[in-house]
DNA sequence: GGTCGCCTGTGAAACTTTGCACAAAGATTA
DNA sequence: TAATCTTTGTGCAAAGTTTCACAGGCGACC
């Protein structure tokens, strides 16, 4: 039975996206067919796992068989929403933005930077990746053309949730926060926060607290999560 | 009664690290003595989880006082190892490479970025925020002088899991990943991946998947989770 | 058509993490 | 000193997530 609702567990959602990376790339070389298995010995990923994560969103696979991957591809991008284009703006004209207005990965993504914004007037009017850094205070008003969706902040800690505000007065419904700092919003704006002192901070937790160097590239240590080749 | 081990839950240690910038706020503002409940407050994370987190590397508060905001500084800096510098090298010149390895924010911080690497002829020996870009495949023999523990990967994604390995070479035990691919590591040796499309795709996941707008500031939209101010 | 091997989807068990509730302990007041 | 208030640390229950294990479906081969 398929459930279609909205309660995937939060590391099924995480896994799904590796689950995708890892077909795109089956499609890539021309594989029509994998099973469970094969997707966890590509993955690290028990079979069993995969199979749950996947039996939220409804039943992909054939008994005998195993997922169809084009098919497999579409269903779940469908679920993800990435069979539709996302625009994004960025606020914080900084080194961080300046480089994700520029990342070459977003080419091959659903996802397009349509806005960069500071408020810095000495870098406003200026021109960065073909974008023109305007004033976010004019986010709200240039929004209803831009009809961004996702708001990227990369603006320094104590802006942030300012900035944040203003993002969803300008009616972005998604954040992704770079800036070391926890911002609320209301309820119906989804947010995540990546955090670079954060993340070194657990890595410095681990530093010799770690097995030991037996070798064998036993690859069961703490990582976060990963990601297909 | 007290634990030391290193046997603290992954989402404890997340959570730690959002303590303290709290903690380190505190003491910025000349507070002395905090509460759990206090901290929830500022937090928003529950006073007991709070609580079960400290329990887990010993008792550092006072019953119907509360904790000494100065002391669990640097008792959790401490567990966290952020009492001692960490020198860290970057692979990959990038536009992301670079945009670390000028971020201002690890000043503050116990992390020194003391390498910059590369693959690109045309980018070696080239200076950038007063470091010299140098060789990737000469970083075993450089890191016996640089004696960097952590390293930072900003390579595409193809390049990822051969830079990391010369990593483990070069006696990196730590590794924050940027590129969106999955590296193995040894099990000795600690690996987090931080990954700007797979949150992308998460969040385009919630769009139009949440509560709908009946306003009320109430911040509990599946954030990631959250920091300090 | 029957048999065999493989694979999916899923209920139930095992494990992990969170939240609750309270005993014990320090402070404060009288 | 006793009564009261506050807050910690923790055993236990609840909730959430992963893993196991198997019934049943599908294809291949004889």
């Amino acid at each position: 039975m398929s459930q279609e609702q909205g309660n995937a567990p939060e590391p099924t959602l995480a896994r799904l996206t590796r689950y995708l990376r890892c077909l795109r790339r089956l499609s890539d070389e021309g594989i029509q067919t994998i099973s469970s298995k094969q997707l966890e010995a590509r993955l690290g990923v028990l079979s069993a796992q995969i199979r749950k994560d996947l039996s939220y969103f409804g039943e992909f696979g054939k008994p005998g068989v195993g997922y169809n991957v084009q098919h497999l591809l579409e269903r779940l991008s469908e679920v993800m929403q990435l069979d539709r284009e996302h625009r994004a703006v960025i606020a914080g004209a900084g080194n961080l933005g300046s480089a994700l207005a520029g990342y070459a990965g977003f080419a091959k993504s659903p996802f397009r930077i349509v806005g960069m914004f500071d408020n810095n007037f000495s870098k406003i009017g200026r021109l960065l990746w073909n974008l023109e850094i305007q004033d976010i205070h004019e986010l709200p008003r240039i929004n209803q053309t831009l009809g961004a969706t996702i708001g990227i902040l990369t603006v320094p800690a104590n802006a942030a949730q300012e900035v944040a505000d203003i993002m969803v007065d300008a009616g972005i419904r998604a954040i992704l926060n770079f800036a070391p700092a926890h911002i609320h919003v209301p309820c119906h704006i989804a947010a995540r926060d990546v955090d670079l002192l954060r993340e070194l901070e657990i890595l410095s937790y681990y530093l010799d607290r770690l097995p030991a160097e037996d070798e064998a590239k036993s690859d069961t240590a703490p990582e976060a999560d990963g990601l297909d080749s």
